[in-house]
DNA sequence: TTGTGTTTTATTGCCTCC
DNA sequence: GGAGGCAATAAAACACAA
């Protein structure tokens, strides 16, 4: 260890800090490898170049993030299985896929370089319908939405790593869906020209009875190539979340939208966690800008928007928690992002909000590490991130500006997205569906009326959405301009 | 302010696959 | 043998309670 300690700070001379000590990643690298790690547990070496290059960080550093972050789904699936009852949720499907797993073991991406789904991905893609022909591999990346409607029927195992991916993906929202695109639309198959792997398949035809079981289980709403079975699932009992789930006025337009149905909400309903977090980050966000919104059209990344959410988050955290903030100066969110060093120290400001073990975002953030232009990351993206591309790099670089104009992505995000996603259908459904989630429901005054959670419970950490979105994100918005 | 507990990051060793 | 991954371990960074 020292010696590789050694080693590194060789290579990172530069930075005094660099050495030896760890760094934590910064909000927006998380969000970027939380995110991409929900598309892609197993990302080829050229992803993960990419992934680096754009999050200015070394390969090894991606690497070694996913494996971590592998293994930290794994440890929190095994105790989800085992603590909580999550048997009823394991169908024969899950069960299978829990075996499955366990050959978890990862398929590197080495023999995955053509592999490029793990085989979890490979499940819950089968689960959401799509058979792996090699052909379909690129609309499943498409729809790798519909991955996070199979996490969540997969339960068990993939458990943890839904937690996360629900935290980023189920949450889906919308522009979670936007980068997670990106992400699938990548490079991926069509530049990768990935195709399944022997193992792939075998493993397809292996688990063709989970599928089965599913199609069983759903019936005819198992589409083939549609939308996710979460199409089937029941909708939230109102008031499931004690939130305003629908709030009219910010109901997206889509809101009869059968698709409604969608997974995430079933999803959301199965088990709230991570995505509820997002959902009520995003939620806070709208809700709280919405005045914002209406008229940019462009899409902000969710990586951006992140950031920017953060440093909002800690103000409003201070509020949301204690309405009062103890140290103001200290902090003041504008410290956060605005710090010249352009570090997020978010983490200063709300220390006392934030959840406890939840830390992903809540922890400090080092100022050496820049932040990486999360517009950047949608080089992986298709037209529509292009477009948000231009957004981003045409908006002011002031931090006020850019939350606004990010708020306001969001919000349209539900309408004007629709429009620019013209090219895939499932998108659009998606887009659709995640409408409909009760993130917005969250929003102004659920938020409100959650009563600060001042301690929150580790291992709920992944079911609440406490953590991530209250602390870390929701929190953001605040009245802090 | 300190101590404790949790989470995240980094490293190392071993395994598997090509 | 090289590359990637997992598991184990150590250490840092934090949050929270006393």
């Amino acid at each position: 260890m020292e010696e590789s300690n050694e080693l590194h700070s060789e290579e990172n001379k530069n930075s005094q800090d660099n050495n030896k000590k760890r760094k934590l990643k910064t909000p927006a690298q998380l969000m970027a490898l939380e995110k991409f790690y929900n598309e892609h547990k197993y990302p080829t070496e050229e992803m993960k170049s990419q992934l680096a290059e754009q999050l200015r960080l070394s390969e090894k550093q991606i690497s070694g993030w996913f494996c971590h972050r592998r293994l930290k789904d794994k440890r929190l699936s095994r105790d989800e299985t085992q603590g909580n009852g999550r048997q009823d949720r394991s169908s024969g499907v899950i069960q299978d896929r829990a075996s499955g797993l366990g050959q978890d073991s990862c398929g590197s991406t080495k023999h995955g370089e053509h592999r490029f789904i793990d085989p979890r991905e490979v499940e819950s893609r089968r689960l959401s319908g799509h058979d792996f022909a090699a052909a379909d591999i690129t609309r499943n990346y498409r729809s790798h939405y519909t991955e996070r409607v199979g996490d969540m029927d997969n339960t068990s195992s993939e458990s943890s790593s839904s937690l996360q991916d629900r935290l980023l993906t189920q949450n889906e929202d919308p522009y979670d869906v936007e980068t997670s695109r990106y992400l699938t639309h990548t490079k991926g198959m069509e530049n990768m020209g990935y195709k399944p792997s022997g193992f792939l398949k075998v493993k397809g035809e292996a688990e063709n009875a989970a599928i089965t079981a599913v199609k069983r289980q759903l019936g005819r709403q198992y589409l083939e190539d549609g939308p996710l079975l979460g199409v089937e699932f029941d909708l939230l009992p109102p008031g499931a979340f004690e939130s305003p789930i629908m709030d009219s006025g910010h109901e997206p337009s889509t809101l009869g939208n059968p698709v409604l149905r969608s997974p995430d909400i079933s999803g959301v309903k199965g088990q709230l966690s991570p995505s509820t977090r997002y959902e009520v980050y995003n939620s806070r966000l709208n809700s709280q800008d919405s005045y914002l919104q209406q008229e940019n059209p462009s899409i902000m990344h969710g990586f951006d928007l992140q950031e920017k959410k953060s440093s909002k988050q800690l103000r409003q955290k201070s509020t949301f928690l204690n309405d009062t903030n103890p140290s103001p100066g200290k902090n003041s969110p504008l410290d956060i992002y605005d710090k010249p060093s352009g570090g997020i120290s978010a983490h200063n400001s709300n220390k006392k909000g934030r959840m406890r073990s939840k830390g992903y975002y809540g922890r400090k953030v080092t100022s050496e590490q820049t932040e990486p232009r999360l517009d950047e990351y949608d080089k992986f993206s298709n037209t529509k991130t292009v477009q948000r591309n231009d957004y981003l790099k045409s908006r002011p670089s002031s931090s006020i500006e850019k939350f606004d104009g990010e708020c306001k992505a969001m919000k349209d995000y539900h309408n004007p997205l629709r429009a620019k996603m013209n090219s895939t259908d499932e998108l659009v459904v998606t887009k659709h569906a995640r409408v409909n989630l009760p993130q917005r429901d969250y929003a102004p005054n659920s938020f409100a009326q959650i009563p600060p959670r001042k301690h929150q419970i580790k291992g709920i950490a992944m079911e609440m959405p406490s953590s991530f979105s209250e602390d870390e994100t929701a929190e953001t918005n605040s009245s802090v301009d």
